[in-house]
RNA sequence: GGAGGGAUUCCCGAGCGGUCAAAGGGAACAGACUGUAAAUCUGUCGCCACUGGCUUCGAAGGUUCGAAUCCUUCUCCCUCCA
């Protein structure tokens, strides 16, 4: 009933989204014709899930809403082992506690993020499950023997550390590809999974487990891979400038989590609401149309960045940080706005408490406060940033930038905050107290 | 083992006795424009008690009224010949 009322198939919907990037096999539409069990990995090297992943979260959605059977499955073995792909030098080993508390967290996130959404339900398996259990012995004989060498070496992600002297590779990370290709095998054994994706430097441990399903259980089964996040100009995305943009409302507050997708290019944002949305088709190519053009409303952002908030964060946090964004980019003086909204708005922004004394008596000297709550790295540098008309007090510029202004207690909105801005968007809180 | 070249402010890279807090480019930050974009233009870009002062040019000494610039030693890099 799920596929019935679309009107276009599974493989075609990912094609036309852009999220298939290479497949082993062209009958994929077929296989996905019929609801099938698919699975893909997440790796526990952080403890939360990042920009990066969303590109696979969300190929699962996908997927799910066209009736498919999703299993996300998380590395609690084999990121204690380390993926060599995409890396150009040996990982530093994380310990096993550490490996574990992530592996819980993202099974936990994992659980949150498919919760809602249409199409059945989804597992999440750990693979330690059955990794672990496994003797070093059985694994040689009965995995082991199925990889030649040969082959392994020139696998990319392998290959590239051969070449570079300096790099190398252990034997454990050379090992990891068969740990990857027998997840592949257990999955199928256990719930007939046919099919595996990862980002495009999973395509090496994706064709191993293809392989390796054949070998051992006699069946043709399938992987694709899909885009990695880059932005238009091909560079890495999903950084901010405190790291990767996490999923995790502790690690990337909701509030920057929103601004970052706001702030996409003309150029992304007609890929990424084809990845990242579950719009239809011509809603999307009439919003990218209208980034392409220029419009200058930024529909296309607003729409990326308001889904991708409700998707991860809810539908609560969601109208939070609308309202914060326009408290915050609405102008004007805002004394207005209050301090309880502002201080929710800016719940993210740095911030320090001082005492009430400081601004007793001649009053606080601005320039000391915007470096003691980090808005400048240098009473110098405050100085020219006030001279420069750059630092709004309240949200009102200054009406006579001058380095040697002080602020007494009635600049304080409720009597005990005060907005520092450097720039456009850096907010920064003065509390009393 | 021998012969040379180099180490400069976040990065690249000029400077080679005073006019050097040190050219130029990149990055970054801000202003204008705009759409909380891109491009463009403009400004800033060691620190402070900021019309002045202080500390920087691999490290430590030395020469000199004065050194990033000259000398000595040390550390590290690179090239060529063995």
């Amino acid at each position: 009933m799920l596929v019935k009322d679309r009107h276009m198939g599974a493989f075609e919907e990912l094609t036309w989204r852009g999220l298939v990037q290479q497949t082993t096999s062209d009958n994929l539409a077929q296989l996905l014709a019929t609801p099938t069990v698919i699975y893909t990995g997440f790796d526990p090297s952080a403890s939360s899930l990042h920009a990066g992943t969303l590109v696979p979260l969300m190929t699962m959605a996908h997927l799910r809403r066209h009736g498919h059977q999703i299993i996300a499955l998380v590395g609690g073995a084999t990121g204690m082992i380390g993926d060599p792909s995409g890396k150009t030098s040996e990982r530093k080993l994380l310990d096993a506690e550490e490996v574990g508390a992530n592996t819980r967290q993202l099974a936990a996130q994992l659980a949150t993020f498919f919760e809602t959404g249409e199409g059945p339900p989804v597992r999440i398996v750990d693979n330690l499950d059955w990794l672990g259990k496994l003797s070093l012995v059985d694994f040689l004989r009965d995995v082991g023997k199925h990889f030649a060498v040969n082959q392994m070496m020139q696998r990319d992600s392998v290959r590239q550390r051969f070449e570079t002297r300096e790099a190398g590779i252990s034997y454990t990370e050379f090992s990891y590809m068969l740990l990857q290709a027998y997840d592949f095998v257990e999955l199928h054994r256990r719930f007939g999974c046919r099919l595996q994706c990862g980002a495009s430097d999973q395509w090496g441990n994706i064709v191993s487990g293809v392989d390796l399903v054949r070998r051992l259980a006699g069946e043709t089964v399938h992987g694709f891979t899909m885009p990695l996040l880059t932005n238009a100009e091909g560079k890495k995305y999903g950084k901010t400038e405190k790291g990767a943009l996490f999923l995790d409302g502790k690690l990337t507050s909701p509030y920057a989590f929103y601004q970052f997708w706001l702030n996409t290019a003309d150029a992304d944002v007609g890929r990424f609401l084809r990845w990242f949305t579950l719009r239809a088709q011509p809603e999307i190519e009439a919003l990218g149309a209208g980034a392409q053009q220029g419009s200058g409303d930024r529909v296309a952002q607003k729409a990326l960045a308001a889904d991708l908030t409700r998707q991860i964060h809810g539908e609560a946090e969601l109208g939070r940080v609308l309202r914060a964004a326009e408290s915050l980019f609405g102008g004007g003086d805002l004394r207005a706005v209050g301090g309880a909204l502002l201080e929710e708005a800016l719940s993210a922004a740095p911030s320090i408490t001082v005492g009430r004394d400081r601004f007793e008596g001649e009053g606080a000297l601005l320039v000391d406060l915007l470096v003691e709550v980090g808005a400048c790295p240098s009473k110098s540098d405050a100085r020219r940033q006030v001279a420069a008309g750059a630092i709004a007090v309240n949200g009102t510029p200054l009406a006579s930038p001058s380095a040697e202004l002080r602020l007494a207690p009635r600049d304080l909105i409720d009597d005990r905050l005060l907005i520092l801005r450097r720039g456009k968007r850096n907010n920064y809180v003065v509390r009393v107290g």
